[in-house]
RNA sequence: UCCCCAGUAGCUCAGCAGGCAGAGCAGGUGGCUGUUAACCACCGCGUCCGUGGUUCGAAUCCGCGCUGGGGAGCCA
């Protein structure tokens, strides 16, 4: 018999007769003559109720059903006469295809998200990381539409690189050498007999590769896995995660913000659409303000103002923070939020910051002291999006590197697209685990990936 | 990497002016019940993170280490 799945029984319109589902037992308790079964096969937060009663010819072994347990009902789809569910399902065959024993370690109550890391193998079977997980899917898929249904081409940069100095953070060496005796060349490890011929990393950014891939095919974007190797012990940081960078031709800072505003916009209200349910956990058992967040991302005007407008505001709060404000700092995690949930309750976009902390690649203002940057900030964040338009004139980009420590001929074929039919283009860099954070209301990064990746931790 | 906090039963946590290690949940047994994190009774459960030290005596005080969390830096 085919199976049925609990999401697709629960959304049907009347019964569906005699069904089969597959899943996990969430909790059983009996009744005098029969026992109810809590099952979830994983497809959404919802179990349904199976009802079994006590002259099935295995009842004594659905008795002794344990939370975890798996099993495979066969039985009829039937209105339920309690007050929790709508539908519930009469078994006539229960198959048991693996018991959970005792110290099985998720329990019918509340646990930890601090515990639930320690047993990352099993954490997905929670409502709550079920949850998690399903709204990942839907993400990574709005994702996609949303720059499909603008033209935009998907593009796979490279994971492993030969650029050494991207400056974004400390890089992830790759290498096919014996580590125990690499060959070496006048006392240091002799790179020509590597792989690559010379030293390789894994890549902390695909922007360099997809501003290429936008100078021929116009608006492209990337959606893959970053890495870095900082010693970062946050919140907010992992050594991998997932980053989605579009890059536009023919795009200003102005269109550019225009862009990253219309992408949030879109996959938030695309999964306030399309997860309801899922998301109503977040809302009820971990961030009640959720849902008024969500509602005003969707429906403000980003507010947007120039950096030196933003300290402004900052320097006339007195007494309020921490680190000291003034142009030509960068601005703090502290400072974001509150300008995000403070100052004007709701997203905003910050741009023209001084160049001299930005990166080379920023195009660099007619002022010659700020560049083309800005960065989305939104409430309980902060920044979720950075990008900038690009600098297109290849002696002021040339000028940058060396001002910024980068030797150009180590980017000679960055520099080509420069030379060659160079255009006007911008781009920006959105944190996945962020757009998770910020849309579930979970508060560290480690919950919102199924197996992290931090200092020290490589498990599972 | 820096600063702060924590580590006690399978889980969540109490015990910490030094004096026999505790509760709830989970598990087991029995009862009750179209139940809803069901309920009632009884039962078992410990390297008190590790390691040195102080003390007649340390879960409790002190040093070091490990692990986890929060914050910072870096950033996404």
């Amino acid at each position: 018999m085919k199976r049925t799945k609990i999401k697709s029984l629960l959304s049907a319109e009347g019964s569906l007769g005699s069904v089969c589902l597959k899943g996990w037992i969430k909790t059983r308790r009996d009744a005098k003559s029969f026992s109810f079964i809590e099952l979830n096969d994983g497809s959404c937060l919802e179990n349904i109720q199976v009802i079994a009663d006590a002259n099935m010819d295995n009842y004594e072994t659905v008795k002794k059903l344990t939370t975890g347990s798996a099993v495979s009902v066969v039985g009829e789809m039937a209105s339920s006469p309690g007050k929790e569910q709508t539908w519930e399902i009469h078994a006539k065959e229960i198959e048991v295809f693996n018991f959970a024993p005792e110290d099985y370690p998720l329990q019918k109550k509340r646990h930890s998200d601090e515990f639930l890391r320690t047993i990352g193998h099993l954490r997905p079977r929670t409502n709550k990381y079920g949850a998690t997980f399903r709204i990942r899917s839907e993400l990574a898929f709005a994702v996609h539409q949303f720059f499909h249904s603008q033209g935009f081409i998907c593009i796979h940069t490279p994971i492993i690189t030969g650029s050494d100095c991207e400056g974004a953070g400390e890089l992830f060496q790759v290498t096919a050498l014996n580590l125990e005796n690499p060959p070496k060349n006048d006392g240091h490890v002799d790179y020509t007999r590597d792989f690559f011929g010379k030293p390789a990393n894994l890549t902390v950014s695909g922007q360099l590769e997809a501003e290429l891939m936008a100078l021929a095919l116009g608006d492209v974007y990337t959606f893959g896995p970053t890495f870095r190797a900082e010693d970062s012990n946050t919140s907010r940081h992992m050594a991998e995660f997932w980053m989605v960078e579009p890059e536009m031709a023919f795009c200003d800072l102005s269109g550019n913000m225009d862009h990253a505003e219309a992408f949030i916009k879109y996959i938030t209200d695309y999964i306030m659409t399309h997860c309801g349910s899922d998301l109503s956990l977040f809302a009820r058992f971990v961030d009640k303000m959720l849902m008024e967040t969500l509602e005003t991302i969707t429906s403000a005007e980003f507010i947007r103002i120039p950096y030196k407008k933003a300290i402004e505001i900052l320097v006339s709060v007195k007494n309020r923070f921490e680190y000291p404000v003034d142009f030509g700092r960068d601005l703090q995690t502290e400072h974001e939020r509150f300008l995000a949930e403070t100052y004007f309750k709701q997203p905003l976009i910050v741009y023209d910051y001084p160049k001299s902390i930005k990166p080379f690649y920023m195009r660099v203002n007619d002022d010659d002291q700020t560049v083309a940057a800005m960065d989305v900030i939104v409430p309980r964040i902060g920044e979720i999006i950075g990008g900038s338009q690009r600098e297109e004139r290849i002696d002021v980009l040339e000028q940058r590197m060396k001002e910024t420590g980068i030797n150009p001929s180590d980017y000679w074929w960055y520099l080509d697209s420069r030379k060659y039919g160079s255009v006007y283009h911008s781009g920006y860099g959105v944190g996945f685990e962020r757009l998770m954070m910020l849309l579930t209301g979970i508060s560290n990064v480690r919950d919102v990936i199924p197996f992290p990746r931090t200092p020290g931790n490589i498990e599972f």
